[in-house]
DNA sequence: GCCGCTAGTCAACGCCCGGTGACTTAATGG
DNA sequence: CCATTAAGTCACCGGGCGTTGACTAGCGGC
């Protein structure tokens, strides 16, 4: 075959999007050592060295990637009485389309990482805790992020440690323990 | 020098133990992908090809650890009313020396990498969320050891991704709010 | 005191990774 | 319609990984 099926117009901007788009997903699902270059110029139908090129190094592109996310993707959205409700159901039944979690995920995914753990370290702080401990405000905020946020870490990853391991009521009633816990941190 | 310290007397069996006993440490404090063969048998101070020789594979080795810690050391021991209080300290402060969550860190650091993920998802249920479900008893009991686990990972992981972020006294904040959670989905 | 067996080493392989310089190709302006 | 410039590709490098087969050296039995 002869024709490609639209051969992408050259257009710099539009690519690097598209590229750093990828990388977020990918990074969002995999771990930083298991996103590969190629994997991610595959997605967009670019040859893995314009990656390199256009953001320096892989390094490079995860910050980028992490400070992309931070911006846009906000925890803080909606009403605060039914955050408790909006992060579990998040949390455990892994709503993605959603997105407000997405940063997260991808500090969690690569926490693992050496050569991550020290970038996520340093975003962290100012893209994640620092917005959504001023959001809580009261006493104790920085406790009470950090509580919360690392239950919502928590259930996360355990929510995908044990696929099917719970039926649909038991997720109903992890739920709604979850829900409460976190509406307890939120109001204080 | 021609004379090595301590060269190691020629035993299949205790070297085969120290070889497990290191990767067990090494798989505790960093990723599945993070660790080699070739650092492993450095600490055990042996070939790196002795370890595939004995072990297999990096993956039965894993594999191999996994069992081993899983069966030792167990998170349920102690009194029932002071878990809540216990669990904090360790996940807060890290006092590895207990090691009761050793098991879990495991799984927590190499969760992220594809390959050891099935690998500790297959483990999981049987090693660690099995006994713990058992030792809570009560209703909804996996439901509440779930939360529980999943409460203990999340902070754990949020305790080293910020390190110097929170001041003695916020730490205490912490456990002691932790505690109290813990507490109370023990107590059902 | 030599022999056979096995614990342990050594060198090398194949693989995949991130990164780079030289090349090709498409758009644009005159 | 061609020259120029930027967008994208290609081949390849060096390095680290897990693993393997051939080798060496220490111990037990005769």
């Amino acid at each position: 075959m002869f024709c490609h099926v639209a051969p992408r117009p050259r257009n710099a901007e539009a690519t690097r999007a598209a590229i750093l788009k990828a990388a977020t997903n990918r990074f969002s699902r995999e771990s930083y050592d298991d996103v590969g270059m190629r994997d991610i110029a595959g997605d967009v139908g670019v040859d893995a060295a314009l990656v390199s090129r256009y953001f320096g190094s892989k390094e490079d592109l995860f910050i980028a990637v992490l400070n992309a996310s931070g911006d846009k993707t906000r925890i803080i959205e909606g009403d605060r009485s039914d955050f408790g409700q909006r992060m579990a159901r998040e949390a455990i039944y892994k709503e993605r389309e959603a997105g407000k979690l997405e940063h997260m995920l991808i500090m969690l995914r690569s926490i693992g990482s050496a050569k991550a753990a020290e970038l996520i370290q340093r975003n962290g702080q100012d893209c994640f805790f620092g917005p959504f401990e001023q959001w809580l405000g009261g006493p104790d905020a920085p406790v009470r992020a950090r509580l919360a946020a690392g239950i919502m870490m928590g259930v996360s990853i355990g929510s995908e440690l044990c696929i099917d391991a719970l039926t649909p009521e038991q997720c109903a009633a992890m739920e709604q323990r979850m829900a409460a816990i976190l509406q307890d941190i939120i109001d204080g």
